[in-house]
DNA sequence: ATATAATATGATAATGATTCTCATTTTCAT
DNA sequence: ATGAAAATGAGAATCATTATCATATTATAT
């Protein structure tokens, strides 16, 4: 793995930290910033995508207009993870779910094909919209 | 619901007419102006959105800098079907799969979030790029 | 059918996330 | 330590999507 320079070190350092979160790239941007490091936003693309390319770090593309979002990947408790995103209030649900895997060895066994979890969105209602509707 | 105008009736005819593939909006306008119809993208873009509120057109969001597809959704067929989008050739391949149903029944009464069958879209790879990698 | 209110349109500019460029700096293998 | 390879920083460029706003079309009430 290619943890090698200085500023790898750095993101990767933030994002353990913030593994509770997923934030944009302006978010970690402002977060360094904050600690004092100065990385431009070029860089900071090019590292994480590194990083998500290396499985290190998981990219969420939420929609198309709206900025992705990442986070550490720990791959003890990320495999079960994916999003919930409200169609009323925008609200997005982390969740954390084995259910999913089922369907997931479902499509891959009897419809030969590959789902990456990590890009999972279900739209819907949350609890607060659903009642209030 | 709204199909009154005439630029409606017109992108409505198109999408029902290429109902059997997902459409960027670029590829939308050719097609209009191929049979004459010069739309400009930001009323496609408008008329498509009010279309996908309705819920009478799908919208796939492929990544974060590639344009979104489009594709006419048929309420008759919807019961078990969603779609699968391959990350590397791009490919759409409907399901008809009431595996999915388990799942969604499950985040309902556990997660208290009514998820909209309509609106999942699943990535990854599909069997060719499964093994071509 | 006509007048008026409501909504949709078209043209264009603006937005904003992401990517590209390229000269300079840092890292790594020898 | 030295040269090749890769990473960086600063800024501009890209490009899908949205916003603006004056005009035109559609719907509603008389």
């Amino acid at each position: 793995m290619n943890y090698e320079t200085k500023n790898k070190k750095i993101i990767i350092e933030l994002l353990k930290e913030k593994k509770d979160s997923h934030l944009t790239i302006d978010e970690i941007s402002s977060l360094l910033k904050e600690k004092g490091n100065k990385i431009p936003l070029a860089s900071l693309y090019r590292i994480i995508d590194s990083f998500v390319k290396e499985n290190i770090i998981r990219k969420y593309v939420v929609d198309n207009n709206s900025p992705s979002c990442y986070q550490f990947c720990d791959h003890n408790d990320l495999h079960n993870h994916f999003h919930l995103l409200c169609n009323k209030c925008g609200k997005l649900i982390h969740l954390e779910c084995g259910e999913v895997n089922e369907l997931i060895k479902h499509i891959e066994t009897n419809h030969n094909f590959k789902v990456d979890i990590s890009k999972i969105n279900l739209y819907g209602l949350c609890s607060s919209c659903k009642d209030s509707k």
